[in-house]
RNA sequence: GCGGGAGUGGCGGAAUUGGCAGACGCAGUAGCCUUAGGAGCUACCGGCCUCACGGCCUUGGGGGUUCGAGUCCCUUCUCCCGCACCA
């Protein structure tokens, strides 16, 4: 699910992975050695089973996910890069105290694995499973520090029965249902797409394919029911969530307050086309009404028009252009009379229907009133056309009146009505509010909200996906499958063509069942989940993934539920995100759980790119995870990632740069290799600060400053760069030091390096527990809590204080920490770099920032 | 068009949120060590002026607030991302 496994992105299986080659870097006598370290300690990790994790009260508990990933091809350092950041959180929160569960599965249904297997002649489930062997491989190799009992896999029967359990309910509370309807389809997955897999009137996956329209039954899931709450926790997200994600899920749902107005139509006695409006006040401007082409009124209404055939001309020609957003947008508006009229309700005015391109079946009710004075739209369209444009609204302030001459293009804003027969004179907002009020009163209008949001059709003619556990029977119509009949297995051998019908439709041994009512002959539902279902709730499964009662037990979901940090794509923004809120909310209605909104904070990381793209199968550049591990080792790619840019940046892959992780780890190892056998006998803790050499000071006041910033850096501030940065001037700094190594206490020695090695622990965890061990430590570092900084050491004896001269730096003084400003200024004016700027000038003002600064302003 | 984000050395980036701009690293230069080095170590490394001490300029451009601005305000340019005829 991250962005860098793109769910079915649909790109091929081929491909090569390039960059590095596989050599790896040569470990001389006794230096550092990642393979035989990483190895050692992944294998003690698992013989403590260190990382399982189960429900205890008497902790704080933390949940860190990353999104799951959909297995397909290579691993490369674009994945890796999102799991080294969730594995930094899990480590850091686990050394806090706190009972992290961390688990780790796989998005294992979908498009991709069938289009392989079809071109492979394999069968979907072998290539996904030895997929999913590979990912697995390459995250054991990482350290990633998963519970990998709670390993999931969405395509096995213990997890889609589930899916198909929820489907159930959703279809007892009528939040599922069945209709015909006009669906986007895509020629090259043969198979229908959600409204939010079609980019622009393209396949999200075949960016050079336009999605057909065509009318299917089709199942639904109810989404727009939860369409105001979904909008409204939004709020409830604010802190937690990137702003901009929450933008454009509000967007999305796209709510609009209005009324809806019915306009008689003349001669046709009882018909009238229902608008939709935000602008009810601007009503008494309608001069047309237009139609969407393909509103269902229209055959109706050209039917012996005075210029039918001219209507229908152009209607065919309209519904020929481009559907494209990118084309539509910035298309011509094109339009056409249809030769009938209706009446303004509100004014008894007959105006003219007309059929206009930039009119949306898909939103509102299909037609709309046209205001041309008031909106640019219809502005346009009225001026090509020649329509009246009726001012009805005045600007507020009197200055500039408009007029039937000036108005150059449409007033959108707020005002005071005009020309509104009773409402004329009023605020415009109030005449919104009245004319409302009247629309109901006379019951031809009412006021509604609408959204963009559209339901969630689930429907998909494919095979790789949870079978959806309806029959249809003659006699009793569509009936649900019962619970203690689930899982609706797959049919192990299907025939898959890649085209048309799904595939289980040519199975006869899946479709021929009984009707679980009558008994008699029925037929099963053959169409699949969308496996955005899969994802909407699989986190929960996590709490309890072997559960066979239930999808999972709600005492456990209660204690780890919300998610606190989620990581993953901003790709995923919407669809994912959207539906697993969605689905959280169905579920507390459904009673599994209490809190409305499944995830605290999420974080979006930044692609790992190479030549400015993001990594990627089909561009041919990816870097293999498994390759840098086997070159330079786990931890010098994690670091590596962690330290090229801030996590929520793109990051330019760079072969050259990796290098200096390497050789900085080297350093280290090196580092504590000389000290380690005059260490190891060393007390651990406990230094007296009182008693230290100025030596000693420097160097533990240096490693004590370097935890108080690099805790900070994890906590709160998410900079792992810089923490890292910091690291490694401690270990320059302890390096330089060497040379003056009499005069350091072997105590002191263990302290700095004890806790350069701690601070590394959450990212390069398989060196940090081999320095820890080299320092004398029987313990696993695992077992260790992170350390806090001590006050005393890290507190500056001595301060530089920067001179400034009318806000120039001239000169640096270092000065007994706490200084006052009666001992300070003495010592600055004595100074020879100020007195020269001083020297002959009055001093106005002297500005002293305490253990900081002074600046004198001279005139 | 609307919404969001970003512009800092040759490069990735830092600046504890108004207080020494360029930390840390990459690349580069010089030297040491080495039979050798894709190893290690030392030093230099934004621009201009100066033999030097030092001085001046510099965070996309312009203006402002302030003793002091990469950071705050106004204005402008450029780039990236999302949405896009939503009535």
């Amino acid at each position: 699910m991250a962005d860098e496994t793109t769910r079915g992105n649909g790109t091929g299986s081929d491909g090569a992975a390039t960059g590095a080659g596989n050599d790896a870097r040569a470990v001389s006598g006794g230096g550092y050695d990642p393979q035989g370290i990483e190895a050692k300690w992944q294998k003690r990790w698992a013989e403590a089973r260190v990382f399982d994790v189960e429900v205890d009260s008497n902790k704080p508990k933390y949940y860190v996910l990353e999104m799951l990933p959909y297995p397909s091809g290579t691993m490369h350092m674009g994945h890796m890069r999102n799991y080294t950041i969730g594995d930094v959180v899990a480590r850091v929160k686990k050394m806090r105290g706190f009972n992290v569960l961390h688990p780790m599965g796989w998005d294992a249904f979908g498009l991709p694995a069938e289009n392989a297997a079809i071109k492979n002649n394999t069968h979907p489930r072998t290539w996904t499973n030895n997929n999913i062997a590979e990912f697995q491989k390459v995250m054991r190799r990482f350290g990633f520090s998963y519970d990998w009992r709670r390993e999931i896999s969405t395509c096995e029967p213990e997890y889609y029965r589930w899916n198909q359990w929820f489907f159930l309910r959703m279809l007892e509370r009528g939040l599922a249902y069945r209709k015909k309807s006009r669906v986007n389809w895509c020629p090259k997955c043969a198979t229908v797409l959600a409204n939010e897999q079609v980019v622009n009137g393209f396949c999200w996956r075949h960016e050079d394919t336009a999605v057909e329209s065509r009318e299917i039954e089709q199942w639904f899931l109810k989404i727009t029911d939860y369409a105001e709450q979904l909008l409204e926790d939004l709020k409830l997200l604010e802190g937690g969530w990137p702003e901009r994600v929450i933008t454009m899920q509000r967007n999305w749902i796209g709510k609009s307050q209005g009324a809806k107005v019915r306009f008689v139509v003349a001669d046709f006695p009882g018909e009238s086309i229902e608008v939709f409006t935000t602008r009810i006040d601007t009503i008494y401007g309608a001069s047309a009404v237009i139609l969407a082409g393909t509103h269902p009124l229209l055959g109706k209404l050209l039917a012996g028009s005075p210029v039918e055939t001219a209507a229908r001309e152009k209607l065919a020609a309209l519904r020929q252009m481009s559907t494209k957003a990118e084309d539509v947008a910035t298309a011509e508006k094109v339009g056409f009379f249809t030769g009938r009229y209706v009446t303004n309700p509100f004014n008894g005015a007959k105006i003219p229907v007309w059929v206009g391109n930039f009119v949306l079946m898909e939103y509102g009710t299909g037609a709309v009133m046209c205001v041309p004075a008031h909106d640019e739209r219809d502005f346009e369209f009225a001026t090509k056309y020649g329509l009246p444009k009726p001012i009805v609204v005045q600007p507020a302030s009197s200055a500039e009146a408009l007029t039937d001459e000036n108005l150059a293009q449409a007033f959108t804003e707020y005002g005071v009505s005009a020309n509104s027969g009773g409402y004329s004179g009023i605020a415009t907002e109030v005449a919104l509010d009245r004319m409302s009020a009247e629309a109901e009163a006379r019951k031809f209008g009412k006021r509604e909200t609408v959204y963009r949001l559209k339901d969630w059709g689930i429907s998909r003619q494919r095979y790789w996906g949870t079978p959806i556990p309806v029959v249809y029977c003659e006699k009793d119509g569509v009936v649900a499958v019962p619970d203690d009949e689930l899982p609706v297995l797959l049919p192990a051998n299907p025939k898959l063509t890649g085209m048309g019908e799904s595939p289980l439709a040519a199975t006869p041994e899946f479709v021929n069942t009984k009707c679980p009512k009558c008994g008699g002959a029925a037929r099963r539902e053959t169409d699949t989940m969308d496996t955005f279902v899969d994802s909407s709730w699989y986190f929960y499964r996590y709490c309890d993934p072997h559960n066979s009662e239930a999808p999972y037990d709600s005492a456990k979901a209660a204690y780890w539920f919300p998610i606190d940090q989620y990581i993953g794509g901003i790709t995923h923004a919407i669809l994912h995100l959207l539906y697993s809120r969605f689905w959280c909310k169905a579920m507390r209605d459904i009673g599994l759980v209490k809190h409305s909104e499944p995830i605290e904070r999420l974080f979006t990381q930044g692609m790992v790119q190479k030549g400015g793209v993001a990594m990627s199968k089909s561009r041919g550049n990816v870097v293999g995870a498994l390759e840098m591990a086997e070159k330079y080792g786990a931890d010098t790619g994690r670091l590596y990632t962690l330290f090229a840019a801030p996590p929520e940046k793109d990051l330019e892959w760079s072969e050259e740069s990796i290098e200096g992780s390497w050789r900085f780890l080297n350093r280290v190892y090196r580092l504590v290799k000389r000290h380690s056998e005059s260490l190891r006998a060393a007390k651990s803790g406990g230094i007296d600060a009182a008693a230290a050499s100025p030596n000693e000071k420097a160097l533990l006041r240096m490693a004590h400053q370097t935890l108080r910033r690099v805790s900070q850096d994890f906590d709160v501030r998410w900079h792992f760069n810089s923490a890292i940065a910091l690291i490694m001037e401690l270990s320059n700094e302890a390096q330089r030091m060497e040379p003056l190594e009499k005069t350091v206490r072997p105590e002191v020695r263990k302290e700095v390096l004890e806790l350069m090695t701690l601070m590394l622990a959450p990212m390069t965890p398989h060196l940090a527990e081999e320095l820890w061990e080299m320092l004398g430590h029987s313990e696993g570092l695992w077992t260790v809590r992170w350390p806090e900084f001590n006050k005393e050491l890290a507190k500056d004896a001595e301060v530089e204080v920067v001179v400034q001269v009318n806000g120039r730096v001239r000169g640096k003084l270092t000065v007994a920490a706490g200084m006052g400003e009666a001992e300070l200024l003495p010592l600055v004016m004595a100074e020879s770099s100020v007195a020269h700027h001083v020297e002959g000038k009055r001093v106005v003002k002297k500005i002293v920032v305490q253990d900081k600064l002074v600046n004198l302003v001279v005139a």
